[in-house]
DNA sequence: TCCTGTGAAACGGTTCACAGCC
DNA sequence: GGCTGTGAACCGTTTCACAGGA
């Protein structure tokens, strides 16, 4: 199985302004797979199962059990030797790491086709990602709503950023817009980005991690994967 | 710079079928930077640019001279010592490598706002990959046309990909049918997926490469990397 | 001199194998 | 006996450093 990278490229190691022991550095493939053991675990759930070992909980991710507890194990000792996991506390664990315990704000930068999909995207809500407000160029787009959210002005987003306290910003702007955009929200204080233009972003001065969505990366990664060593035809 | 990995879960190793010697693998994120590569060629190439250095065009993406020549090295020698890389050359090897020099027909599953979003997305077609069928099962919505292109029954699907000769299949469907899609697409002789749904897709008996897409995987790890070490506020 | 192409070293992530606890 | 947690071995990727051609 191959597994082609991406994505969140992320800020520069944490080092902890205090000389606190640096927490050590989690890896990318790693905390994608907790989001994906997550997800597991509640499906398991809804299933009644009330515990797990590595092994069950490797199965249809792909993975395996000494990676599952590799993965646990950066975080603390979740598991019971002879028994495996408990179900509902290892999800609970997980929300934390993956700060799903609280929830974020979300404000959309632009209100086409993509902002709609993704305004409309039941799963962000359910997982704690409230998108708050909205923002256009477009005057024409400018004072309708999407339910109750309002599309404003693009011009306000530094002023809705602080004053909604918004957390992270997505991207749904054409790539000619996306890196001053970018750097704009950072300043306002935006924490994390969410970018759907196909530009990847040069980092902005102040460094937040931002997570690139490429689609026409993955589809020209696709079609690289099909003309080597894909089905014959 | 944090790169959080991803998505395209790809064929086994390329095993060709005659005792060739076997194509050296490729890592994923070789191929993502040659993606890269290939967009920063093209906009070089606007600006008239008609040479570049590997230290160039590794600047705005955050990587370094060493690894675009490793890169590039494994494809073949295409630059000259001393002078640095031909723009249109090089442009054109990387799109042969990528898959460019053809079109890829593609059909979409799902024609929600999520479909909607990726039929509209301009730099589909702009880079080779055209839609040309869309299916739904909802019968509110078989029979409308977008653009040309109508939307046909979900029952129609393998059919479909066979009369159309279908290369790539979008998903985007809920997460509950994504996995049966998933089967019949490649039965039906599909050589690629490329999955919205928030599930990731357990290969098929019949091993294509899959383009995940998890947006909700996305968002848990950027806001993972904002807890740790990320902006203290 | 400048910049590519590439072996060799360094690094980091995954797999292995087993000690330790239930 | 079963399964976790983890050091050690392994392996692939990135970085280094330099030989060699324009």
């Amino acid at each position: 199985m191959t597994d082609f990278t991406s994505h969140l490229t992320g800020p520069l190691p944490p080092a902890h302004p205090q000389g606190f022991a640096v927490a050590k550095r989690i890896s990318a493939s790693t905390i994608r797979r907790l989001s994906f053991y997550l997800r597991s675990l509640e499906r398991l759930r809804a299933r009644g199962a009330t515990t797990v070992s590595s092994e069950q909980l490797a199965e249809d991710g792909g993975t395996t059990g000494a990676q599952v507890r590799k993965d646990l194990s950066q975080f603390g000792s979740f598991g019971k030797r002879g028994t495996g996991y408990d179900v509902g506390a290892l999800s609970e664990h997980l929300r934390g790491i993956l700060g799903l315990h609280r929830r974020w704000r979300v404000l959309l930068v632009g209100a086409g086709r993509i902002g709609a999909a993704l305004f409309e995207y039941p799963n962000f809500s359910q997982r704690g990602y409230d998108c708050v407000a909205i923002v256009d160029n477009d005057p024409d787009k400018v004072g309708r709503r999407w339910g109750t959210i309002p599309i404003q002005s693009a011009d306000r987003m530094e002023c809705i950023i602080e004053a909604e306290d918004i957390d992270l910003v997505i991207l749904a702007v054409p790539g000619e817009v996306a890196q001053s955009v970018a750097e704009r929200a950072v300043s306002a204080g935006a924490l994390g980005l969410m970018n759907f233009a196909p530009t990847q972003l040069r980092r902005p001065a102040t460094d937040v991690p931002v997570a690139e969505v490429n689609l026409v990366m993955e589809l020209e990664a696709l079609s690289f994967a099909i003309m080597r060593g894909g089905r014959p035809a």
